[in-house]
DNA sequence: AAGGAATTGTAGCAGTCGCTACATACTAGT
DNA sequence: ACTAGTATGTAGCGACTGCTACAATTCCTT
């Protein structure tokens, strides 16, 4: 056989799909392969090893995120920068943001235990949100960049914190930060 | 035999340092039992099953992170919020405090697929270092549950940041949070 | 001394892990 | 038709997983 057209995307699609309902680090490549319609000879095949396969799908889970983010969070800047954080943690806490989350925890965590790949991955994700919120900023504050990651920063709190069911906190906590001025 | 001097703690400090070390979510039974110099088979005999052993060591690494964050910023208050949080985040990136930090981000990423453990741990160490901070915080603030939730947020996303080797971003963040008022 | 409970080693079960050897297709180019 | 290269199923390897059955040892109590 020549080669067919490439299986990869429609395999990547569905092993995607695995990962944001089971989790990235216990993913194994049997489970998957039955969740892809193929075997786990086969996603081997494709990909080579797992370790690249989960490299791959944790790129593209990365731009499926940028890319639903885009779409729930046009690119108009917001009135101020208090909406435009509770809105984006109200975002993250819906059910379609909640797996990727998921997953973006999974990333941290296996980052912080020294996996170069899923670090390399986590850096390039904050790198894109920033330049993402950067561009929801108010047109009134200055030094956008800056602020973009005084923000991000605490965003990732609040993710933090609703993982471990204190959502409460990260609510005072933003109520706190954007109270008087 | 009658129950001797029950073995536990020593086992427990053992487990708790092969942990702090290997991580919590990759930990099994026999790398465990050799790390503590017995069998797998007295760890499930002495602990009922892995679930509770993991269960224990996680507690018990709670209360040896909160006992060192006494020993290395007793409870005196701070000048002002900013040195305040400098100096924890300082404290949080020695060689001491990161594998605590691996350790926790283990906590919150199994919390957030659903681990009904590690989602108690991790609420009560939350709740935990909310009454720690509190006490830390200069005098001169007022409402210091508040405050002590906004910065233990933001603190939280500063750990996020350093696990993906952003330590820039949460400095930035940081320094535009204390800035000017 | 005998009995009974606590403790521990040995060995193994049934399952999963990533991965691979082998054989078998299948199809396009020659 | 033949060949070369691609694709795929079957079966299994060796390592590891949590856990357990069984038997032995140990020590206190009676």
């Amino acid at each position: 056989m020549p080669p067919a057209t490439d299986p990869k995307p429609a395999l990547l699609a569905a092993l995607a799909d695995y990962v944001l309902k089971n989790g990235l680090n216990s993913a194994s490549l049997r489970p998957m392969a039955k969740a892809a319609g193929t075997s786990d000879r086969m996603l081997i095949y494709h990909f080579g090893s797992k370790d690249e396969l989960i490299t791959e799908v944790t790129w593209r889970l990365a731009a499926d995120l940028a890319d639903k983010l885009d779409d729930a969070l046009p690119p108009t800047r917001a009135e101020t920068e208090a909406a435009c954080v509770r809105d984006i943690v109200r975002l993250l806490r819906t059910p379609t943001f909640q797996p990727y989350m998921m997953v973006w925890l999974d990333i941290v965590s296996a980052a912080i235990q020294g996996n170069a790949n899923h670090s390399a991955a986590g850096a390039a994700m904050i790198d894109g949100y920033l330049d993402w919120l950067e561009q929801r900023l108010p047109e009134t504050t200055k030094n956008k960049p800056v602020r973009a990651k005084a923000l991000m920063t605490l965003i990732e709190g609040v993710v933090v914190m609703d993982a471990v069911g204190r959502s409460a906190v990260a609510d005072a906590a933003i109520d706190e930060w954007f109270a008087s001025g």
